[in-house]
RNA sequence: GGCCGAUUCGUCUAGCGGUUAGGACAUCGCCCUUUCACGGCGGUAACACGGGUUCGAUUCCCGUAUCGGUCACCA
């Protein structure tokens, strides 16, 4: 029925569960799911795997789609944009599956099942009881459970004619290996043994995601398979699906993620690690509406989105070049599969901050004012976007994050009311107190445009005449012009503040210092 | 515990039989500078262990150890 893929164009798909915020870790899934579509010229599709009632989140899937557009992952066919094969919501495709479960139920590959959830309880503590090798529902346990394989048919048919819940598992062959060639990992075997009658639809009528995603892949055309490693130890049973559905002519190549880890300790990043160390987990904020929590994203923490998807594809992939910054377009022209690592990656957030700083610094200073501005005025002062422009072209190569801009340059905001007192007890001496006193003199006299250059010139024509060295007093000069010792630029900070500031500041610094 | 996977500086990684084992973050030092940063230069720092294969193993194979994942009517 089914004929090989005769396009052959690449087509993947990123596939979350809208059970609450999308993980870091998903994000990245996501991303790399995306370079490997644009770098093949194929198509990247989203899908929404809602088979649980029970874990469902309302606002997850808004979610996960304006954190994937805002990180720039651009969706081709799927959910929020539509396409062919909608509906996209795996809850909107019952009938599809339950279709799929039936037709492998009538070929004698799986069975219905009418155990309660104690009965299955029961069952496990019985084998583990025994020292069983493994307590599973499998070819050799299901004989002594209540299923269409041990009940007579007239009884199957009463029991569902009834109304009685029932599941449907897949009839796992007793003896099999089954082996798959995994992209980044290899050759992977596993003995059918190992694979329990998992259930494939639920008594609640939905299938579970190993039926779910089996049927969709195969009826989306997907080609690639790219996810996380915690789905390893399920895709030989996927595998076999495939073999039973009659699609293993047309089954997607698998590409297994390794994880990202904790940055210190074992296991897999959470949001506990997160909180612990002081950083996010979510691309964007997410306000739990039921706990009232709020739990910050990397875009409310300042991160730009072109940082994130670096800092994210270096994450478990390497170019194999000296090269550190890569934009989208650059990132999807390097990417490959055969470069993603095997091994889990822990998550680094000192270097996350590194990247940021990297593009911080080439964002225009017209780009970073707006929120200069805003931080001004929360802290109630007037900021026109001129000045905020160039405050942040004399601050932007210092910091992390824009929002590091502004605390940096309060001191530009207002004239001084304390200064410095280590400072003062060590700079401020009769040299400064006259270096002071004369360049005050000197931009009195001064009537050009008050810009850092000609102010620097001022400055050291001042000195010279009153026979100090420069070098000498410029901490105590900034300290009287910022009641600081620390800070950017002093003669760029002078031409911000503006003439009258400056010489109001100076004229304060005399009265008070001395 | 069974099954599966992984293992190069503290961290992310390059390496795909012969290298002074390279880069980046972090860290330390020096320089630059009007200070603090930024930046520049340099330093410390790694092939988990044991067997093979080979003239030669970080690289290939097998064990061991350690770490991770997974064993639901969750994805």
């Amino acid at each position: 029925m089914n004929q090989t893929n005769q396009s052959s164009e690449v087509r993947v798909r990123f596939a979350p569960s809208p059970t609450g915020p999308l993980h870091i870790g998903g994000v990245r899934t996501a991303l790399y799911n995306y370079l490997f579509a644009r770098k093949m010229g194929g198509k990247m599709l989203l899908r929404i795997e809602d088979t649980d009632q029970n874990r469902f989140v309302p606002g997850a899937e808004d979610y996960i789609i304006e954190a994937l557009n805002w990180v720039g992952i651009q969706i081709d066919e799927g959910q929020s944009v539509g396409g062919p094969d909608a509906p996209y919501r795996q809850s909107e495709r019952k009938g599809i599956y339950q279709k799929e479960a039936f037709r492998l139920v009538n070929e004698g590959k799986a069975y219905y099942a009418f155990d309660t959830p104690d009965e299955l309880d029961a069952m496990r503590a019985r084998l583990e009881a025994a020292n069983a090798p493994a307590a599973q529902y499998n070819a050799i346990t299901r004989m002594q459970m209540k299923n269409s394989l041990t009940l007579p048919p007239a009884d199957v048919q009463a029991r569902m004619d009834a109304g009685e819940p029932y599941v449907i598992r897949l009839k796992t062959p007793h003896k099999e290996e089954v082996r798959l060639n995994d992209l980044i990992r290899g050759w992977v075997n596993v003995h059918s043994s190992a694979i329990d009658d998992k259930v494939l639809l639920k008594s609640d009528g939905l299938p579970t995601y190993h039926l779910a995603n089996v049927v969709d892949d195969h009826l989306m055309k997907i080609t690639h398979v790219i996810r996380g490693e915690e789905w390893l130890p399920s895709a030989p049973l996927h595998v076999l699906l495939y073999r039973y559905l009659g699609w293993e002519d047309t089954m997607p190549q698998f590409a297994h993620l390794p994880l990202l880890l904790k940055p210190e300790g074992n296991g897999k990043l959470s949001k506990r690690d997160a909180d612990l160390g002081n950083f996010p987990v979510f691309p964007l904020q997410w306000n739990d509406k039921e706990t009232g929590n709020v739990a910050r994203g990397f875009r409310e923490d300042g991160y730009l989105p072109a940082a994130l998807v670096n800092f994210l594809a270096f994450l478990g992939w390497n170019p194999g070049t000296e090269q550190e910054l890569f934009s989208m377009d650059e990132l999807i022209e390097a990417f490959s599969i055969e470069k993603i690592q095997k091994g889990g990656a822990r998550f680094d957030i000192d270097k996350a901050k590194w990247f940021n700083h990297q593009y911080i610094r080439q964002v225009a200073d017209s780009e970073l004012a707006p929120r200069i501005q805003m931080d001004a005025q929360a802290a109630g002062f007037d900021c026109s976007l001129e000045k905020a422009a160039k405050i942040a072209a004399l601050l932007k190569e210092r910091v992390n994050f824009a929002g590091d801009i502004f605390p940096e340059a309060r001191t530009i905001f207002y004239t001084p009311d304390t200064y410095d007192e280590t400072i003062r007890a060590t700079k401020w001496n009769d040299d400064a107190q006259r270096a002071v006193g004369a360049f005050r003199d000197a931009l009195r006299a001064y009537e050009g445009d008050f810009v850092a250059e000609n102010i620097k010139h001022t400055l050291s024509e001042a000195m010279q005449q009153a026979g100090i060295k420069q070098g000498k007093i410029m901490q105590a000069m900034r300290l009287a012009l910022t009641g600081s010792g620390t800070g950017p630029d002093l003669m760029l900070t002078m031409e911000i503040i503006g003439r009258d500031e400056t010489l109001v500041r100076l004229h304060q610094a005399l009265e008070r210092l001395n």
